[in-house]
DNA sequence: GTGAAAGCGCTAACAC
DNA sequence: GTGTTAGCGCTTTCAC
C-alpha cells in the first residue's frame, strides 16, 4: 500500500553525465548554453535532458552562484487595481529578462512589512521592489536594506541614496483634476485627503489641488479640505460634514475613488444630481469608476509602465558594476479621464 | 569612489561559531532550538547571532534540507476579491505554520500555468495550491504535478486520485439564490452562465439553477439560459437578448456580479425598476456589489476559509507518512447574501 | 571542448 | 551537549 512514491527519480546533472559518459560539468555547461560546449554535445545533452525530465534545482544553482534569479515585490495589497497592474508590469519585464517574482502583502501594516522583508532575504532574492506600508513612518529599515539587495520603490516612496524610485505626478494629477473642475465652472471646491498625513502621494495631490485654485484666483477654504481614511464610509462622512457648512462646495475633488464613490452615495441619498449641482472627480481609475452611475471622472496612475519601469531600474542595478549605486528616480505622469461625473459642460 | 560595499560582511553559522569558538553545528542546532543544546550556549549563539546581523541563507538550509518551507499559490489573477481572500487565507495558515507563500497569476491562461508550474518546481516548494486557469481544459500536467510535489486544488478543481481538493457548494449557491428568486414571488426566471461550458463551478451553478425550477415545478425554458462571458459586455449582452423575447423574465440568476452588473445597466438603460419588475442575485460578492444601487444580492464563497482550507490540506499531506498521499475533498457551503436588488417582499 | 576539484552555507547522522 | 564528517546539486575556476 504504502510504496514509497514519494521519492521521485530525482534527476540531477550527474544522472545524465553518467548515460552520456561525460562529467557533470559538461552536462551543466550544455544546458546553460556555454559558448565552449560544441554544437554535438550540447544536443545530445539537452535531449537526454528532456528524455529524463529533468529541471534544473534552482535552489542548488542559486547557492552556488548567489543569484536566485527571484525578485521579491512588497505590495500594501494586491487586490487592488493600481498594485495589480503594477505587479503585472513587473512580471511582464521580469520573465522577459527570465527572474520570478515573488508577491507579498504587507497589507499596509508595518510588522508585516518587516516580516515580509525578512523572509524575501532569506529567500535570498535579487532584489526587492516595494511599495511600503501605510503603516510605516520609519525607514530605517529601508536604509539597512538597501545594503542588502537592490530596492526600487514605487508610488509610495522616499528619497534617500542609493534607493531608486517610481513614482506617479500626484502632484499635476491633483492640479489637473482641480483644474478641469474649475474649468467646468465650479467655483467652491472642496478636497478629500488622508488623514495619514505622512504620505507623500496624498500631500502631493492635495498641494496639486491648492496651487490650482491658487493659479486660478479661487480663495483657500480651509473647511473644504476634508481629511479622513479615503474609504467608502469616508467619503459618506466628508460629504455629509460639507454638506452641513453653511455653504456647501460645487466640486469634489476626491484623493480616492472609493471616497468619491461615498461622496456619490451621500449626495444620491439627498437628491443632489451629479454633476448638475456638483462635480465628482476620484483618483486611481480603479474599475468600478466606469462601472458607477454616473461614471466617476478619475485619475490614471499607469500602474503597468510603473512596474515596468521599476524592474528596469532593478535590473539596471544588479548589472551596474559591483559596488556601484544606480539611483534613478522616475516620475511619469498622471493622467485625468474625465466622465460624466464632472461634466457640466457639453 | 567605486568602494566594495556590495559584497556586505556575509555573517554564516561559521562565523558567530568562530566568535564563540564553538562549531557550526552546535551553531545550527542553538538557532534551530534543537533540544540538546544548553540553555547557555543556545543563549550565548542567539546573542552572537543577533548581534552580528546574522540570517540564515534559507537557500542553503533548504539545499541541504530538501524542505523551502515555501508554498507555491497559483491564482487566475489576484485582483478578484474572490482570490484574493483566497491568497489571505492561505497565507494567515501558512505563516502561522512558518511557511512562506509565492503567489503566481496565470491570467487565466494554459501556457502562464504551465511556466508557472514550472517555476514553483524549479525553486523547490514544498507544496503548491492552485485554482488552474480558464485556458486549461486538459489536466495532465496536473497529473504529473500531484508526483512531484503535494498538490492542492480549489474553487477550480478536478478530482483525480492523490490531489485534495477545496470547493464551494456551487449547486446549493445556485440552488438557493433560484430558490429565493421563486420565493421572491418570480416565476420566470432566467440565468447567465459562463461560456466556458468546461468548468465545473458554473456547470454547478446552473445545475442549482435548473434543479430549483424543477423543485417549485416551474417549467424550464431554454431561452431562458444565456451563455455569455460573465462580464460586464456579457451581461448587457444577456439582458439584451433577454428582453428581445417574446415574454422576457422577471428575474435574473447571473452566475458572476459582473454580468448581473452589466444587466443591472441595461434595465436601468430601459428605466425597467429593480427588483419591482426584475429581481437580480450575482455570484461571488465582489465588493461592487455593496456599492451599487440598487445593491445587489449576491452569493458568498466563503474565500478565506476556502484558503485556510487548502492550506491545512497541504500541511496535512506534507505530515503525514512519506508515501503516502492524503486525498480530501472539502466542500464549503455557498451562503446567499439578500440584498435590495432582489428584495420584492417586505 | 572537456574534465577534475572545490565549495556555496547549511544540516544531520554518527561519534564520544 | 558538542564535535566530526559528509554532502545536498550545482557552477566555476583551473587544468589540459
Amino acid at each position: 500500500l504504502c510504496k514509497r512514491l514519494h521519492k521521485l527519480k530525482k534527476v540531477t546533472i550527474h544522472g545524465i553525465a553518467k548515460t552520456l559518459n561525460i562529467t557533470p560539468s559538461t552536462v551543466s555547461r550544455a544546458l546553460n548554453d556555454n559558448p565552449r560546449i560544441s554544437e554535438e554535445t550540447r544536443r545530445l545533452v539537452k535531449e537526454a535532458a528532456e528524455k529524463a525530465g529533468y529541471r534544473v534545482n534552482g535552489i542548488a544553482s542559486a547557492l552556488r552562484s548567489g543569484r536566485t534569479f527571484t525578485i521579491g515585490v512588497i505590495v500594501p495589497t494586491a487586490d487592488r487595481s493600481f498594485f495589480s497592474g503594477v505587479v503585472r508590469g513587473i512580471e511582464d519585464i521580469a520573465s522577459n529578462a527570465s527572474y520570478n517574482v515573488m508577491i507579498c502583502q504587507s497589507y499596509d501594516d508595518h510588522q508585516s512589512e518587516l516580516d515580509n522583508i525578512a523572509a524575501l532575504l532569506r529567500a535570498q532574492v535579487d532584489g526587492i521592489l516595494m511599495s511600503y506600508a501605510r503603516g510605516t513612518t520609519t525607514f530605517q529599515h529601508l536604509e539597512k536594506l538597501r545594503k542588502q539587495a537592490p530596492l526600487v520603490l514605487f508610488d509610495r516612496v522616499i528619497f534617500q541614496p542609493g534607493i531608486s524610485t517610481v513614482r506617479v505626478d500626484d502632484f499635476r494629477g491633483g492640479y489637473q483634476a482641480t483644474q478641469h473642475l474649475i474649468e467646468q465652472g465650479c467655483r467652491r471646491i472642496a478636497t478629500f485627503t488622508s488623514i495619514h498625513r505622512h504620505l507623500d502621494i496624498y500631500k502631493e495631490r492635495l498641494r496639486g489641488y491648492q496651487e490650482a485654485l491658487q493659479d486660478y484666483g479661487l480663495p483657500p477654504c480651509p473647511e473644504y479640505i476634508h481629511y479622513n481614511d479615503l474609504t467608502l464610509e469616508g467619503g459618506q462622512a466628508g460629504a455629509s460634514f460639507l454638506w452641513g457648512l453653511p455653504e456647501p462646495p460645487d466640486a469634489i475633488f476626491c484623493a480616492s475613488d472609493l471616497s468619491a464613490l461615498g461622496a456619490m452615495r451621500f449626495l444620491k441619498s439627498r437628491c443632489i444630481p451629479i454633476p448638475q449641482e456638483v462635480a465628482l472627480v476620484g483618483f486611481a481609475n480603479e474599475p468600478f469608476t466606469s462601472f458607477v452611475e454616473p461614471a466617476l471622472s478619475t485619475v490614471n496612475q499607469h500602474p503597468i509602465e510603473m512596474g515596468q519601469a521599476a524592474t528596469r531600474l532593478f535590473l539596471e542595478q544588479i548589472q551596474a558594476a559591483p559596488g556601484t549605486f544606480v539611483e534613478k528616480h522616475i516620475t511619469l505622469s498622471a493622467d485625468l479621464i474625465v466622465r460624466q461625473s464632472s461634466m457640466r459642460k457639453t
